[in-house]
Formats: structure tokens, C-alpha cells, sequence
DNA sequence: CGGATATTGTTTCCCATGAAACCACTCCCG
DNA sequence: CGGGAGTGGTTTCATGGGAAACAATATCCG
């Protein structure tokens, strides 16, 4: 998006519109979030989520194929993929062949994708406090509770539909 | 998205990351209003968008400019063209000259686009509603509230990067 | 008036993303 | 073993959406 924050927006009924709200609301933060990786480490979005998620399994000691990300990050297998294969091509992780599974690979962080690694969950961590400041703890736990049953809601909703 | 919604999420760190809840949460509820709007009418969201705020101020006599519309619904003004184009061939809104200024033209939905209006706003409260069962009033108010505060944040937050 | 500057709308180009097709390999069962 | 079904990964293709360039008009100021 990176849109225009200041004016307009009316009184019309559609910024009264729930979805809407949480539309702009999400865009507003990921816009935030990828302007931060991308200016801080040139990582987009789907690239600092693996980095997250590899990094954090790499800490205790498991080692992950690009499903098992695709399982963690709710990604597509495409996102995924495309993703290791620019870190991979940066230097930032390396893919050995699965002894167990002639298909896939076993990711990990290189060195350098480790340094990464550890810069990118503090910088991670500290905007999500940014973006929370002025919510005290009570109200947090109330907005990610009811995230997670508009989400489960929604879910269902499309799901009824479709099969 | 479209996604699995089952399976998976291990309990990595990113689960708990309040902006990747925020961003399935609404892409869930996005998905949700998409597919409902594409079986029913043949309208994508901006589509619709479009529709909501038009046929809103027209019940009030107003008359909009596409400049207008993309304040209302903090849209792209490219995005707001081509939905305008594609209702217009459909039919469903005119152009007509601006006297007041030879750049743009003043839309108005037509008899068909009034007709779809008046089914369109019904069914977004449905789907609101829908979407928000299981919350309380006072939940749904704190909600909205929280949506507001954290964009505003992130608006500020990214803001002050740029200029 | 007349040229510089801003603004509206439009087109063009490019990037991100997901669906579908596809390849290679594994697994299962006869 | 051998053939069919299933799965991980990759590539290809279509779509959505925004940035930048552009055309037409409007506004401002000398």
C-alpha cells in the first residue's frame, strides 16, 4: 500500500466496515515491518519469516525442509521456495540433500544467516512492542484472543462454501 | 491466500508474532468477502469498494470524481480507474463531464449499479456480522479501537522513516 | 494574456503472489 | 520386483496491484 495516512477516508459507511478496518490495519504493519527489513537487511517479508522460523528451529537443533516451513508459516510451497532459493543464493542458508528423502533438502542458516538470525528476532521483537505501545497487557491479550476467533470465523465461513 | 487453515503453525515464534496474526487474521477475513462478492455478483473488492462509497453518497445527492473516491477508500488511484472502467463497461455507472473541470468526470451508478448497491450493503453487514459472532458488543467496540490505534501507529512509525 | 507549476485521470511497466502443470522420487500393494 | 498413487520441490502462467511516465486540463503569478 503505502498510502497516504493523513487525510481523506470520509465518514462514509466503508471505513465503518470491520474487514475494511482490518485491511488497512494489516497493510499499515506490514508496510511498517517491510520497510524496516528492507532497508535494515535488503529481506522481504517471506524471506525474514524463514530466516525466523529456520533460525529458531536451528537453535534447537532440528533441521527443517521447505514443507515443514510451509507448515510453520502458513506460506505457499511457490513463496517458500522462492524464498530459501534467494537466501540460498545471498549465502544465508545452505540446503544439504535429505538422506531420508531423495525429494528434499535439509535447510540451514549458514554463519551468516545466523548473524542475520539473531539481529532480525530483536528487531522483530522490538517493533512489535513499537506497534503495541499504548496498549497495556490486558488489551494485548484481548486483541490477539480476538484475532484468532475472527480468524477460525472466517475460516469456517469460506470454508462452507467451497468443499 | 486460501489457505489451509488446519494443519500446521508448529508453535514457532512467529505464531506469536502479533503482525502475522493480524496479517492471516485479515487475509482470512479478506478471502472470506472476495469469494462471497465474486459468486454473487462478479465483483472484485475494489469493485465493490467502489459501489459501497458511490452509491452511499448518491443517496445523500452527492456526486463523486474518481480523486473523490480514491480519498473515500484510500484505494490507489489506478486501482479506482480501472474498477471505474470495468463498471462502467458492465454498465453499471456512467461518466459524465465535470463542467467544472475538464479532467474529470462525475460518476453516478445507474439503475442496475443502484439495484446492485442496494444488495451489496446488505450483504457486507451480513458478512460483518457474520464474521463477528461470538464477540460482544463491548468486545467488537474494543476491537475497533485497537485497530485504530495500532494503524495510526504503524502510520506514524513509518512515516517518520521516509519524510 | 502567457508561461510555469500542480492536479486529474490514464496508460504502461514491473513486481509479488498463487494456481496449475510438471518432474523426480517415495511408498504401497499386488 | 513393478506399477500406480502420493508427495516434495520447481517451473510456468495468470492475476492483482502499485510506481512511474504521460496527456489533458487547471491554477497561479508575473
Amino acid at each position: 500500500m503505502t498510502k497516504d495516512t493523513s487525510s481523506g477516508n470520509g465518514d462514509y459507511q466503508l471505513a465503518g466496515f470491520l474487514p475494511y478496518q482490518l485491511s488497512i490495519t494489516s497493510n499499515a504493519v506490514s508496510d511498517l515491518i517491510a520497510q524496516r527489513y528492507r532497508s535494515r537487511f535488503g529481506l522481504k517479508v517471506t524471506e525474514w519469516r524463514v530466516i525466523a522460523v529456520l533460525g529458531d528451529a536451528q537453535e534447537r537443533g532440528a533441521r527443517l525442509t521447505q514443507r515443514n516451513l510451509t507448515e510453520a508459516t502458513l506460506m505457499d510451497k511457490v513463496a517458500v521456495n522462492r524464498a530459501c532459493k534467494v537466501l540460498e543464493e545471498r549465502g544465508l542458508l545452505t540446503r544439504v540433500d535429505n538422506e531420508n528423502d531423495g525429494r528434499s533438502h535439509l535447510l540451514a542458516l549458514t554463519e551468516e544467516g545466523e548473524g542475520i538470525h539473531r539481529e532480525v528476532m530483536p528487531l522483530a521483537k522490538a517493533t512489535e512492542r513499537d506497534i503495541l505501545e499504548g496498549l497495556d497487557d490486558a488489551e494485548e491479550a484481548t486483541l490477539r484472543s480476538m484475532l484468532a476467533k475472527l480468524r477460525a470465523r472466517a475460516g469456517d465461513l469460506a470454508g462452507s462454501l467451497n468443499g
